[in-house]
DNA sequence: ATTTATACATCCAAATCTTATGTATTATTT
DNA sequence: AAATAATACATAAGATTTGGATGTATAAAT
């Protein structure tokens, strides 16, 4: 992996932490971790000096919620969307996402269209 | 505009000035400014307090390279794409791009056909 | 005459990231 | 059996980046 896609990174983790929480009810970060490299075949990284002080900030602002649990003799700190915070979730990833569309504009002058999967 | 999507330009600024002289020859800071208005319907700024820090910086590390003139009074600081970093600046952009395109598949994985503009 | 637009620039504070480091348990390899 | 890798959390130091404020200066518009 380059180390400039890595600096790029900024400013895109909460998006990708909202996205996952979203659409898979509760994940821990380790989960989180491995399913970004998963997603991207290895090509995205979250550093976990990244990722954990940006969860702990949605934590703190009380976007997402926890439990923890020991799985296998670790311990494991489940986040989930609060449940008061969907509509406010869902929100900001509207406006991230229209965010990057609107890069997309600049960087990718293409016509784009998109077809829903199903 | 919302103060979140500005956050969010973090890592960009570079992708943008790079896009916008691999296809301009050459422009000056103010006019990049504009032009990004422009070119997203005013949803994205860069502000001057970033731009010109990051341009002073493409520019020490000698990819970009600079002709000051006066127009209408005003100074006018030109910048362009250096002859010999042509390839260079298209590395970055494309390395900025297969990012952006990452980051969409976690985003927003829909089935994106993409049809060149002629 | 005053305000807005053009055009440059810098500084500071806040936010964010990378890298390194640390703890601890379990699984795997040697 | 011992060492390494994987799992899982976390923090701290330092660097980078950005936003917002501020500043200078000229031309155009009100």
């Amino acid at each position: 992996m380059n180390k400039n896609a890595q600096q790029l990174l900024k400013g895109s983790i909460n998006a990708v932490i909202l996205k996952l929480l979203s659409q898979t009810e509760r994940m821990y970060g380790y989960e989180i971790c491995q399913k970004v490299k998963e997603m991207t075949h290895g090509e995205l990284r979250i550093t976990e000096g990244a990722l954990y002080p940006a969860l702990h900030k949605l934590e703190g602002e009380g976007i997402l919620t926890t439990q923890t649990e020991v799985v296998d003799g670790r311990a494991r700190k489940y986040y989930s969307i609060a449940n008061d915070q969907q509509g406010n979730a869902v929100d900001r990833l509207a406006m991230i996402q229209n965010f990057l569309n609107q890069l997309q504009l600049i960087l990718e002058p293409k016509d784009l269209i998109s077809i829903p999967v199903k």
